[in-house]
RNA sequence: GGUGAUGUAGCUCAGUCGGUUAGAGCGAUGGAUUCAUAACCCAUAGGUCGGUGGUUCAAUUCCACCCAUCACCA
């Protein structure tokens, strides 16, 4: 039977660069696509730049151009990128659309019909110098659950939380810097409070399958216990000067950038309908039987499964048959960085002269179901593409065509499909497919390598060369190359999905029309010609990815990190990693880390906690300071009272259970942690508290 | 601090609903081979399955605690 299914990926921000980051996502869903269409299912896959909101009013403004003039620009940018890198959209298309304005305007009318919008006038922050009120996105200051500095206004990259703009403490503007004030506006909510938004979203969100177990934790989490209400009403609306969506009949009034973005997936698939005659309510009405998934980071699990399914679904359309978050990339294990040069935007990569199909490959052997991070080790990744895919799969055309086209005319003659290996696909074809349905890429491709495996051995086993030299085993010769060519092109048929380009260049070396999935189930014909063998891929060099690195990295002083690498927030003491020294630094970077003279002033032992102490550190003329410190095994609270020690001065202040930490004082540990001993640093007699240790 | 996840050969990862000698690929070493972009094939070496206890006839697999990493929450 044949699903009718709309994906998406999640809209990228039309204010910058596509990276590899990025690409985790588009081509773990263009994989997935890829493989639906090649089933014969009709499949739908549209994506659209995210383009409202301040950032992009801002970035044009400074540019000189208009806000369109940006987002046009950014757009043919993207859709170059994900062109690069095969990924696949029927349509990728704009939030900045009528369509967008449509359907927006559609469930904002039917939500307020429902008695789902309110209007209240709300304090916000207005900045004086640049004459407008500042949107979540442009007001920054310390997150009011964890206290991280220069947080945005709408959720905490440090803890996730999600607030209110006017929740952050300290608040300045990011545009100017002024210190905002407070003044009234009216806004509009969606009222996610609402009795019937919090029954259908625990409804909506424990559904079997619609989302992956840690997902549906995580929102039972956010949506509290039974009875519990801990859903907020959302803002929805933003005051002029605003680049979007004016709020009908409420002049000056805009719809929030999130609450369109969404919505963007309705309007390019509607653009999509209209190109291509296809019914936009079928796959959208309340009681659609047609699929509809998305595809998403783990960071905006709250948005697409909480926010946008309750927008729907009482604005009477279907809500999402599944929500699949993955999770972030990592490089060589780490966080990606600019000043590593690991911070690969999408565009060097391909201008390095890399081959997109190594990455669609790369991260296909490492995705799974899950939102586990996955990470690229790029030592890792050149053997994996160099061994598997040039050392074993394209090697099983390359070293059988020469034969088939110098000895046979390229004719095939009858393929051998009783051969173990053959039966070994047969067998295995469901499987593999099972794994691509269910995102299990890393699985499919283990079972399809080792299949691979098989057809290299079968080749050895039968020893084309010695063959070529008997000319009256022509035949055995002619069997062996014929079938190992069907092989090559089995594994074609189960790789595709993944590497769109590679097979169609094999299409053009067997001299076939594109396969499908079905194809599988059939060989080539006797008789049937193929093409002169040319290389299908290439090796990746190391020197490519060092270059690449080298052309991705940006000098130390153009991004001073945010928080001091090695030294973590959390643990007060006892937390610098041991074994190997760490990257070297500059002075610059070093002269981040403001380190001062302290004296104990008090010391507690912490009601409640094992390993804390709670300390009072004089920092002279800059004030004193709490900070806890996870050093209680180490020393009785009453000796390290009038101590000189140091401490990190300018570490973000930390919530915890007991308290705030403001700074963490220095120690030394044992390789074990607090097992190896904790010693804390000393000054000398003379220093002062509040020195600068430098 | 709490919750959750992860920790398996040099690297990237499987796996074990507790049960004879823990797997794969890559890398290393040796051999074979020369059709193939020094690719492929065979073989060998490499792990006390993060640590410590417990349950059990038997634990890498279950439980507790500890350590490390990551995420989320407070």
């Amino acid at each position: 039977m044949t699903r009718k299914i709309l994906v998406t990926s999640a809209l990228p921000y039309a204010n910058g660069a596509i990276h590899l980051g990025h690409l985790v996502e588009y081509i773990q869903t263009d994989i997935w696509v890829r493989f639906q269409k090649m089933r014969g299912h009709q499949c739908w896959y549209v994506c659209a730049d995210d383009t409202h909101g301040t950032p992009v009013m801002l970035r044009a403004e400074k540019e000189g151009i208009t806000p369109e003039e940006l987002i046009a620009r950014v757009h043919d940018e993207h859709t170059r990128d994900f062109a690069g890198f095969h990924v696949g959209f029927d349509n990728y298309y704009t939030t900045h659309s009528e369509e967008t304005r449509a359907c927006a305007n559609e469930i904002y009318a039917r939500l307020c019909a429902a008695g789902l919008i309110d209007a209240r006038t709300i304090e916000q922050y207005y900045d004086p110098l640049k004459q407008m009120f500042l949107p979540d996105r442009f007001i920054k200051g310390e997150c009011p659950k964890c206290g991280a500095h220069d947080q945005y206004g709408d959720n905490c990259e440090s803890c996730g939380s999600a607030y209110t703009a006017n929740e952050l403490k300290n608040p300045y503007s990011a545009v100017s810097g002024a210190t905002p004030e407070l003044r009234q506006s009216e806004h509009f909510f969606f009222r996610l409070s609402d009795p019937r938004c919090q029954a259908f979203l625990r409804r909506w969100t424990q559904s079997e399958g619609r989302l992956q177990n840690e997902a549906a934790n995580k929102l039972q989490e956010w949506l509290g216990e039974d009875g519990e209400s801990r859903l907020t009403d959302w803002d929805i609306s933003r005051d002029s000067p605003y680049f979007g969506f004016e709020i009908p009949n409420a002049p000056g009034k805009y719809f929030y950038v999130w609450l369109d973005a969404p919505i963007g997936y309705m309007g390019a698939f509607r653009n999509l309908c209209a190109r291509e005659g296809i019914d936009f309510d079928e796959y959208w009405h309340a009681h659609s039987s047609t699929e509809l998934y998305h595809f998403i980071g783990k960071d905006i699990l709250y948005f697409h499964a909480l926010f946008w399914p309750a927008e729907l679904a009482h604005a009477g359309y279907r809500t999402p048959s599944k929500v699949f978050a993955h999770g972030f990339l990592t490089v060589d294990g780490a966080k990606m960085s600019k000043s590593r040069g690991t911070f690969i935007t999408a565009q060097s990569y391909l201008a390095q002269g890399l081959d997109p199909e190594w990455l669609r490959y790369y991260y296909a052997t490492k995705l799974s179901g899950s939102m586990e991070d996955i990470d690229l080790n790029l030592d890792d990744f050149i053997a994996r593409v160099n061994s598997d895919l040039v050392g074993k799969f394209v090697n099983i055309a390359s070293r059988s065509a020469g034969f088939i086209v110098r000895q046979f005319a390229g004719q095939l003659c009858p393929c051998d499909e009783s051969l173990p290996v053959f039966q070994a696909i047969r067998e295995r074809q469901t499987v593999i497919a099972d794994h691509y349905e269910t995102r299990e890429f890393g699985k499919a491709i283990r079972e399809i390598m080792g299949l691979v495996d098989l057809a290299n051995q079968y080749v050895d086993s039968v020893k084309p060369w010695e063959l070529a030299r008997q000319p009256v085993r022509a035949s055995e010769l002619h069997a062996a190359c014929s079938n190992s060519l069907n092989l090559f092109r089995l594994f074609s048929i189960l790789l595709k999905p993944v590497l769109p380009a590679l097979s169609v260049k094999a299409e053009a070396f067997l001299n076939i029309a594109p396969l499908v999935w079905n194809d599988s189930r059939t060989v080539l014909a006797p008789g049937h010609a193929i093409n002169a063998y040319q290389h299908l891929l290439t090796r990746v060099d190391k020197r490519q990815v060092d270059a690449l690195l080298d052309a991705n990295r940006e000098s130390l002083s153009a991004t001073p990190p945010a928080a001091a690498a090695g030294l973590r927030a959390q643990e007060p003491v006892a937390g610098i990693a041991l074994a190997a020294p760490a990257r070297q630094i500059s002075i610059d970077e070093f002269m981040t880390v403001d380190l001062r003279v302290a004296r104990i002033s008090e010391a507690t032992p912490v009601e409640g906690a094992d390993k804390l102490l709670r300390l009072v550190l004089d920092l002279g003329p800059l004030g004193a300071r709490q900070v806890f410190a996870g050093i209680k095994a180490a020393y009785v609270p009453e000796a390290l009272v009038g101590r000189l020690t140091v401490m990190v001065a300018n570490l973000a202040p930390r919530k915890m259970k007991y308290g705030i930490s403001e700074g963490m004082v220095l120690a030394a540990s044992g390789l074990d942690g607090p097992a190896g001993g904790i010693f804390l640093l000393s000054a000398d007699a003379g220093a002062e508290p509040g020195m600068r240790v430098k």
